[in-house]
DNA sequence: TAAACCTTTTAGATTTGTTTAATTGTTTGA
DNA sequence: TCAAACAATTAAACAAATCTAAAAGGTTTA
């Protein structure tokens, strides 16, 4: 490797100061056209790489914003994610990435480090437990904070996230009008607020249409394929003899719909399932799975967007924004049939 | 906000000087236990945070590391990446994640941006069509490059990749066993080293085996469970009327049989197909896919090492590394059944 | 008692780029 | 014609840490 190129090494090269480099650099119109050009080749010529550490030394903004969720893996925050770079791309903003598996003291850690790094500003979906004191150590360093697809008690920051109480209302409404009564509720957790509201959203429909909620038919659990493939066994064995299973997520409902097909039955004839955020390859599943959309997208951009608003000095996002879910009917789902003989 | 803390502020609060502090922190065996305990209490108290810009602007380690393949929202990479933030969280390293999505540009973007943040390394798996100067650039800036997945053309860094001519060999065999001839190979590209090598290692077990190559029975197509489900069509029209498939990955696997099942045949009996990768889905696929473990974890769990192995200054691991896959023989292949009526 | 020798602390230079106030040379307006 | 205005450039301060060489203070040795 060469020696390192510095501003210096193109203000000696065209005896120029580094001053002059520095603004034609960043195009000022306090330098003339000629010598702005001269420079710029100059730079190109010598491989000039930009020092973003020396340079928000003295700014205090480093381009850099971080992003925690609970898992890339999971196509949910995947397709959320995929949503902010894109809109976060144009503002030529680095983003870091960041698990935290529920996990607050991974989360903190990252916060840490992000401060460190002299990051702009955070996006988080907090883990389950996050206190608001975390939060407020980002703000209170001057590092906004924008949540999504969760809240945090007492945290009043910009947030968005699918109205998960209508979403599964919507769904369970849907089984309802298909004749079902038996209604089980696959998956999640009753620990964070999304938990609860969307218990709340299949409770109250279920109260609604003079449905008897049993608690029988709460079967907890993580939200990933696996163990919606392990629920099924549950499910099945139920002496409730549920007709109809309203999963947490898309992974749930494929899992659960794969453990079915596994024990002999046919999922969307013997058994409708909903599932929960419309990921892409809810569309392509057999059956294809009738399912919630869950405005991922629209979290996405909404949140990158606010926190860009925030760094350029507005507070007009604060406080929290619900995205209106919508039902996507496909084929997971059909009429009771009540001979069908379970 | 508060007024920032720095090093000073802890000086002149304890009478010290930010030479000491700064020691102090870092745990130097040159401060009085005494000092050093005091100025710890201290930076807590007032909240201090580390300034890493600034420091590194002296030491010249960021502790960034960057890393950058196709698409984070593949389970392929997801496994690779989850293997080597294990490795790097163990080593207090933060790591900045970027899809290229096969965008050159994009990728030498995020190389620039790297640099500009005075990245210590980079993992990548490259774009197709990366020339070698982009991986120079890296290393010519002090910044090493290890590459997983794929190879670059006259590039020698470290590289870790499944063996895919042995890998697809053993998922041709294994169909040929079974008493299949017109097995077709669905996805995936003949533009990369590695779509190159498995349609090789294809062909080559075809002929050993005394069957003849048919270039009709090859449909390549991106790398996706939506490309598989559409390929179907395609593969069920065929002329030729294949019996199995090869895929390129387990997602495209997926989507086929998906396809397949719409179309109203069973996948596994009717049609055998494998996979590539073993995902975790694959074993919860239905029926459960044989596949061909490609040892994501090892790729990312080596390279990981490597990186860091390099920063230490060493350079043992220059030059290809080639895991060998195994095979994962499940449900969705079986014996031809020569009274099927194909 | 001075010299030698620790241990601990610190002044001041250094890292790279940004920014402000000053400088130099030129043009404009009264 | 001369002061004021203007354009282009730069010296020097600055950001927050690290690092080196030297100083300060205390103890031991000859």
């Amino acid at each position: 490797m060469a020696q390192k190129i510095k501003l210096s090494t193109i203000a000696e090269a065209l005896g120029l100061s580094t001053a002059t480099v520095s603004l034609a650099l960043r195009d000022s119109p306090l330098v003339a056209d000629v010598t702005r050009d001269r420079i710029k080749e100059k730079a190109i010529e010598l491989g000039y790489i930009y020092n973003r550490r020396a340079a928000s030394l003295r700014t205090s903004r480093s381009g850099i914003i971080g992003v925690v969720v609970h898992d890339i893996m999971n196509p949910f925050y995947a397709e959320i994610l995929k949503a902010i770079e894109t809109e976060l791309d144009r503002s030529r903003q680095t983003f870091i990435l960041s698990n935290h598996y529920d996990s607050v003291d991974k989360q903190r850690n990252f916060i840490e480090t992000l401060l460190q790094l002299g990051g702009d500003g955070v996006i988080m979906s907090p883990a389950i437990g996050t206190p608001a004191s975390d939060i407020r150590l980002a703000e209170d360093n001057g590092m906004p904070a924008i949540l999504i697809a969760r809240s945090v008690p007492e945290i009043d920051v910009p947030t968005f996230r699918g109205d998960d109480a209508y979403g599964t209302a919507l769904a369970t409404n849907h089984l309802i009008s298909l004749g079902h009564t038996r209604i089980a509720m696959i998956g999640g957790t009753d620990h964070t607020s999304t938990g609860r509201d969307r218990y709340a959203g299949y409770a109250n429909a279920l109260k609604k249409a003079g449905i008897e909620v049993d608690s029988q038919l709460r079967i907890p659990g993580p939200r990933t394929k696996q163990s919606g493939f392990e629920a099924a066994v549950n499910f099945l064995a139920n002496p409730l003899k549920p007709t109809a299973a309203v999963c947490w997520n898309d992974l749930v409902a494929i899992g659960l719909m794969n453990g079915i097909a596994r024990a002999g039955l046919v999922p969307g004839k013997d058994i409708s399932v909903t599932g929960y955020d419309d990921l892409e390859e809810a569309a392509i599943a057999t059956p294809a799975l009738t399912t919630v959309w869950n405005g991922q997208s629209e979290v996405g951009r909404f949140a990158a967007r606010a926190l860009l608003d925030k760094l350029n000095g507005s507070s007009e996002a604060d406080g929290l924004h619900l995205i209106k879910p919508e039902m996507r009917i496909r084929q997971s789902t059909s009429p009771l049939n009540p001979g069908a003989g379970r």
